[in-house]
DNA sequence: TCAAAAGTGTTAACCATACACCCATGC
DNA sequence: GCATGGGTGTATGGTTAACACTTTTGA
């Protein structure tokens, strides 16, 4: 492999991509972290991502870096921001573009990469020490996941594709961080059709089974853009 | 000035800023752009923007290009996003980080900067041809403010500090596109105290001279935090 | 006296809120 | 039969939506 530099006329800083990856996991809100084994920041746990190719595209960059470090090439990416102050990587200078994705736990085959980094989900609310300014990311994150609670449908590409309403129901109350009425919350899901209930149940502990429900695309949709807010 | 060259194991893109400047002028949202005076693009319209300092924050690029490109050095920024299609810049890789701010035009003294770039607002229904991606950036900076104006209130910073309510109401029309009830608006507006009525009047037309209000920015920071939809 | 923009109130339908009890199951 | 989470209905008050006419001014 050939040695080579890169010269400019100015100085240039480096560009990375990094990852929130959201996935319902133990009936909670969770999102995936891996283990750094290289300083800095060796042994912390950090979002997954790396440096961007120069001539790929930001999205394209953090497809390709999910794929090798969680083994999951997600579909659709939102983009959280970009965190770029002078001293957020001791290396050099690094701006980070930010992007959160929502990982199907059924659609996802997740191994620990080649690299046997380890991987691990995290509840929202107990994360363990993050790497460089990757808390700030988070919770970048987790303010748009509760602005937009308040003004959409939320959980369709998140949920598993068959799920309880109490579930949803719970992950609404992790993101918003306070409990919901489930009177209210089950009536306004019904009443404007966004999930249909199936003639199927799910026993998972040794009470009175749940009625499992999927969601209603079409209308999923018409509300997203027309707007709605199942938080009250 | 010594000529120096800046040297990386890997090719690194240049990151620049650019800045969505809206005001309200001649009673219409409207937004600040620069006429480039160099290629590429040149003669087109653009953002003002330029190259990030490499020891410099994102938000302070932004103040010191808004500083010596229409003599304005705005205090609050708002993050739209990256912008780093590959082929967004002809010269070379350049990611563009940028934000939008709002111009209250009582407290600005815009002067073409020293190179004599002509600077000129623009109605943000009526904008010419940008340069680069730049429309992709004043539509992400618009969608932004679709949502913002359906949760929280509005336009504090951007009018005039005592204003006329059609004013504000107009503002409202410019971002979401359609018309509002006159009515509803100035009734929910004094009934959640979002502004106080002044003894003053202004006279620009030969018509009834419309009362001038302020904010109340007590109530307008809480329902800020609380959340309101002044569109409905 | 006309044109133009400012300003004002009421009603009916809908929606949000708050709240408590029964059901189905496995142990 | 008990513990646990699943599941349901109603009444009240507040919010939204829709709507048209009068006022003030300068020309």
């Amino acid at each position: 492999m050939k040695k080579q530099y890169y010269i400019y006329k100015y100085p240039h800083p480096a560009v990375a991509v990094d990852c929130v990856v959201f996935g319902v996991v133990s009936s909670c809100l969770e999102i995936l972290l891996i283990q750094r084994r290289n300083e800095p920041y060796k042994d912390s746990w950090a979002l997954p991502g790396g440096f961007l190719g120069i001539d790929e595209s930001l999205e394209e960059a953090v497809k390709r870096e999910l794929s090798e470090e969680i083994n999951y090439r997600p579909e659709y990416l939102y983009q959280i921001g970009a965190f770029g102050d002078p001293d957020r990587d001791p290396r050099e200078r690094v701006i980070s573009i930010a992007y959160y994705t929502f990982l199907q736990i059924e659609k996802a085959c997740l191994v620990a990469n080649s690299d046997a980094a380890k991987l691990e989900w995290f509840y929202i609310r107990n994360l363990p020490n993050l790497a460089f300014d990757h808390l700030k990311i988070v919770n970048a994150a987790l303010e748009i996941l509760q602005k937009k609670v308040k003004c959409e449908p939320f959980g369709y590409g998140l949920l598993p594709s068959k799920f309880r309403l109490s579930l949803l129901q719970s992950i609404y109350e992790d993101i918003i961080g306070e409990p919901l009425d489930k009177r209210n919350f089950r009536k306004k899901l019904l009443k404007y059709g966004l999930v249909k209930p199936l003639n199927e149940f799910e026993k998972i502990h040794p009470h009175r089974p749940a009625r499992l429900y999927e969601f209603n695309y079409e209308n999923y949709i018409k509300y997203k853009e027309k707007g709605i807010d199942l938080t009250r």
